[in-house]
DNA sequence: GGCTAATCTCTCGAAGATCGAGACTATCGT
DNA sequence: ACGATAGTCTCGATCTTCGAGAGATTAGCC
């Protein structure tokens, strides 16, 4: 294997190692509020869905955090007798139940994830556009990368 | 919020994105194998230790994959009974348990994730080596910052 | 319009995962 | 040598996840 190989697979470990970190940041939030990893994981997909102007339903979360119904009625259970969200059922079909997360939950997410957010544009203020053209691409191409094993993956 | 901005802040939501993308792959290893998300997580800690040369105790996996005493000796449990690794008395310290991955789980790991590996070197194959340098800058201070905020961040 | 099938969530009991407390063995420091 | 410390394991309790199936609502079809 050439130097140059070597560099780009040092690359390719830099970034599952900022994976790690970043599942770090989420442990660290769970313990600040009593929350297991699914707990999270969960939180972070409403206000993702709510940050796109949607509002996530019981199923569209279980499907998020792949989870089957009857975990996703017991998360939802715990998420809101912490009152870290709450049920409402859907006017257009009223089958469904919809999450809102309460305003303190919001507040601590944005209190936790929102320091890092800040932080990382400000690293970023200082690149280029050119560097950051190449950022976007290489986050880009990554993505796509990944989202293709995600789903083809298991040849098996 | 300038254009600047917005784009700097497009380019944090795109790691995010990538960080779930990349959360589904071991989704699916875990499916195709049986395991719970911990599991896997412990399965690519020891391979990484081993990639390091180093073999991860009860203890470090504990650590790295945070899990108390009680849980560990379970989920090696598991990983034994699956055949994904063994215990290993450790010689220097006869009170430490090592854990070695088996033929199987390092083929399988190799051919989930090797492929996923092997397609993001080649796709960097495709940027000079100052393009190179923005990438690895990029991850590197991402790493920094994630890193203290994963330290740091409950002032709670 | 009414009937059947499909969809969405919930309940219940069983199986799995995690934990705290404490036991047991091996090592370290004096 | 000997007490203190470190590393792992056992046990029982608690929390999480799941499959199966019930109940309620909507969609599709005649």
């Amino acid at each position: 294997m050439d130097d140059a190989t070597a560099a780009r697979r040092e690359v390719a470990l830099m970034l599952r190692r900022l994976d790690v970190e970043l599942d770090a940041v989420s442990q660290r939030f769970a313990l600040a509020h009593g929350l297991n990893r699914t707990d999270v994981r969960a939180l972070v997909a409403i206000m993702d869905a709510a940050r796109r102007g949607e509002a996530l339903s019981a199923g569209g979360l279980g499907a998020a955090v792949e989870l089957r119904s009857a975990s996703v009625t017991a998360l939802v259970d715990r998420l809101e007798r912490g009152g870290h969200v709450r049920r409402v059922r859907d006017p257009e079909d009223r089958r469904r139940v919809t999450l809102a997360m309460s305003e303190s939950a919001m507040a601590a997410g944005a209190e936790h994830f929102g320091g890092l957010s800040r932080d990382m544009v400000d690293a970023l203020g200082g690149y280029t556009d050119e560097e950051l053209a190449v950022v976007v691409r290489f986050l880009t191409e990554m993505t796509e990368i990944v989202q293709r094993h995600a789903r083809t993956d298991p040849p098996d």
